[in-house]
DNA sequence: AACTGTTTGCGCCATAGTCC
DNA sequence: GGACTATGGCGCAAACAGTT
């Protein structure tokens, strides 16, 4: 099994210069007196000016992710949300793009005659030009992920503070970073404390994560749905396919991914409709699988079917086999999510720190 | 070859409407 | 007024296309 991703150790001090700190004032916001109807990004006076510059010198860390983790840890105490914006090789290196979670520009949908118009005015996208490139400076296997200070305009953003209560994702960082608001909730749920209950308590425990019902109405329909495929049988496989990649590169320290280059692919077909018919959780290496893939499938194996009772013993075994994987799936999950949340324990650590240095 | 932009699909979340 | 549900916007990443 691998090891838990672990925070890489301070090796030496970023040597950028730091970025000028420039007027906290946030650019020009909507006027005080719109109403939050009249735009998403309001104004609230009671949060902190918006940072400007680069987050403090960060330790070397394993992966992007746990970068950016660190990075949104800083930036929602800082009343902005980092996101990757992009993700690429550069010059054999790996590098990633983070933006403010208002960096894209809203893109208007084409409507009847070809006119464009908006279909929402609550978009949280301004356009704005705050954006801090990360890069690994190790190897792809052992990272050492850090990041470039923006500077100039990269360095500013063009809207005021975000409130957690309007900003969604500042919320869903809030509960990435502390893993036990989900566990609250889930218990709060089985408990059958109705909504606003829950919202109260978790504001009790968790006062700057501002969560609403709304937020507690949509995690339970994820609970109800993830309870249901547990009565189905459906247990220990990731949902997403990211989540899939990234569970089976912890799982079997692979990526999930086809990592040569140059692999053949003329089996890819077969797989695809391989892992439909064998099993309908998702398992490593998933594709998605198109219709006629399964058809084709199941033509195919019928047409090379055994005797009945040949096939049954060879469908009990699988089915055994799959058992089996799913157990360890579920257990791998646990450990995972174990060592997540001693990860984000970490960080908030060391944000903390950083703010008292400050 | 390296880099950048666009498209696509999945899942999470916000909102409006309905029901109690 | 609050809970619940359906629907659509948006974040995100991968794949692909276009450009330098």
């Amino acid at each position: 099994m691998q090891a838990a991703v672990q925070v890489q150790p301070l090796l030496q001090p970023q040597n950028q210069a730091p970025t000028p700190i420039l007027p906290t004032q946030a650019l020009a916001g909507p006027p005080s007196s719109a109403s939050p109807n009249d735009s998403v990004i309001v104004h609230d006076p009671s949060l902190p000016p918006l940072s400007h510059g680069a987050p403090p010198p960060l330790p070397y860390y394993s992966t992007h992710k746990l970068l950016l983790e660190a990075m949104q840890a800083w930036s929602i105490t800082h009343s902005f949300a980092l996101i990757t914006t992009k993700s690429y090789l550069h010059r054999k290196n790996q590098r990633a793009l983070f933006s403010c979670s208002c960096a894209d520009r809203y893109q208007p949908k084409l409507g009847p005659g070809k006119t464009l118009y908006r279909i929402t005015p609550k978009t949280k996208r301004t356009e704005c030009p705050y954006r801090i490139s990360a890069l690994n400076v190790g190897t792809p296997l052992d990272g050492k992920w850090t990041y470039i200070a923006p500077t100039g305009v990269s360095a500013t953003h063009n809207h005021p503070p975000l409130n957690p209560r309007n900003h969604a994702i500042l919320r869903a960082i809030h509960r990435r970073l502390h893993p036990e608001i989900d566990l609250l909730m889930e218990q709060l749920l089985k408990e059958g404390m109705p909504p606003r209950d829950i919202v109260k308590r978790l504001e009790e425990r968790f006062p700057e994560c501002q969560l609403t019902t709304t937020d507690v109405n949509n995690f339970k329909t994820q609970f109800v749905a993830k309870a249901r495929d547990e009565a189905a049988g459906r247990v220990g496989a990731p949902e997403s396919i990211s989540e899939q990649r990234e569970f089976m590169a912890d799982y079997c320290g692979a990526d999930g991914e086809d990592n040569n280059d140059n692999d053949d692919h003329s089996n890819d077909e077969d797989s695809y409709s391989q892992l439909n018919v064998a099993d309908n959780s998702m398992v490593a290496g998933e594709k998605r699988v198109r219709p006629e893939d399964t058809l084709a499938y199941n033509e195919t194996n019928k047409r090379s079917k055994s005797t009945p009772a040949d096939e049954s013993h060879r469908r009990l075994e699988e089915a055994n086999e799959r058992v089996k994987e799913a157990k360890k799936m579920v257990e791998r999950s646990i450990a995972i999510l174990r060592a997540r949340e001693a990860e984000a324990r970490a960080i908030a650590a060391e944000v903390k720190a950083w703010a008292q240095l400050k």
